[in-house]
DNA sequence: CGTATTTTTTATCATTTGTAAAATTTTCCT
DNA sequence: AGGAAAATTTTACAAATGATAAAAAATACG
């Protein structure tokens, strides 16, 4: 997916606004693995995906959890780093090669001081991003996981495909097993 | 809490914005048990608690979940009629007397478009909620009810006091019964 | 192509949480 | 204060999910 049209999805921009934006935005390609971003660091880019797929995950001390997958046209971020200029609780790690796009945060706070325009398409992102957010933490209280499987199997088919299902079970909340055991008797 | 502090908490502004936005902000008190917002409608206003407690609460089919509560200094808003102008999943109940400050959405979105200062204090406001909300996302997951009872209990233990139970084992994510179970093990 | 590694499934048993109903306590109202 | 209503706790039983181990299947790679 290309630049203009993830920056627009978020919320459309002037053209003068969109191109002081882009001037601050470069590709870069990772392999398959390669981790984006740390729990441990404060992280100083956000990136937008141009093609692949990628995951975020916690860790506690035992187990390690999957709360996010990212694909074609969506953010990259350490809210934590981005917000609050603090760690984060999360690894993000390439599922697939991927080609990005990278915005230095410190750059992207600079320009929302100044624009008015990108300081609401800043609102906007995270707006947008709560309100994801919101529904994930209230409607998991409402169904079971065979029903957030099918939901997810409904809205999101190729994630299942292209995802292995220790992470697609850690997702749902569930342990792998549990997952399995949905599958077969979903089929 | 008074609306200049609550202003500055989420975002420190210059004084000439501030009094701009407290032009259009006035006080309403409603009482214990009053409907404040309701999934059915698109709001119109937003509310920063004065003094009071507030929850949210979606429904499905057949049982009702808690998932947020607001106590003074909080915003109170239905982020789906703010964000995008449709219906939202949550009504909201004031479960005491409550003194509010209430700001019309169309106002602030007008404000949004022409001071930048404004912006960024809309931009930091989703932010800051968007923190929130992932933080409960992710760590509900690492922790057993009972461990998130007892970090309720050291974090919010007025909550407790003043929410019956019912509504807080909602919150948890968990039944009125097992909550039960738990407060009998801690005691 | 064949072997090693990873991923997924299956089976068993233990534990947690839910449901339902009754008992108890607290709150509210006149 | 007295009684009704609401909230909370307790109990017994059922259902869902987790933990563990091992087998089967799929995938990676020399």
């Amino acid at each position: 997916m290309e630049i203009d049209q993830i920056l627009n999805n978020i919320y459309p921009l002037p053209e003068s606004s969109k191109s002081v934006i882009k001037k601050y935005i470069s590709e870069i390609s990772y392999p398959k693995g390669h981790i984006l971003l740390r729990a441990e660091k404060i992280e100083t880019s956000i990136y937008f995906i141009k093609k692949g797929i990628v995951r975020a995950y916690a860790n506690s001390a035992d187990n390690e959890i999957t709360f996010f997958f990212g694909k074609e046209g969506d953010t990259v971020i350490s809210m934590k780093s981005y917000v609050a200029n603090e760690k984060g609780y999360e690894d993000i790690e390439l599922l697939e090669n991927c080609d990005l796009y990278e915005l230095k945060t410190q750059n992207l706070q600079q320009l929302f001081e100044k624009d008015i325009a990108i300081a609401n398409w800043g609102r906007k992102f995270a707006e947008q991003e709560l309100i994801k957010t919101e529904e994930r933490l209230i409607f998991r209280e409402f169904r079971t996981a065979k029903e957030r499987y099918i939901e997810l199997l409904t809205n999101n088919a190729d994630l299942i495909k292209r995802v292995q299902l220790g992470h697609i079970a850690s997702y749902l909340g569930i342990t792998q097993v549990s997952l399995s055991r949905i599958r077969a008797e979903v089929k």
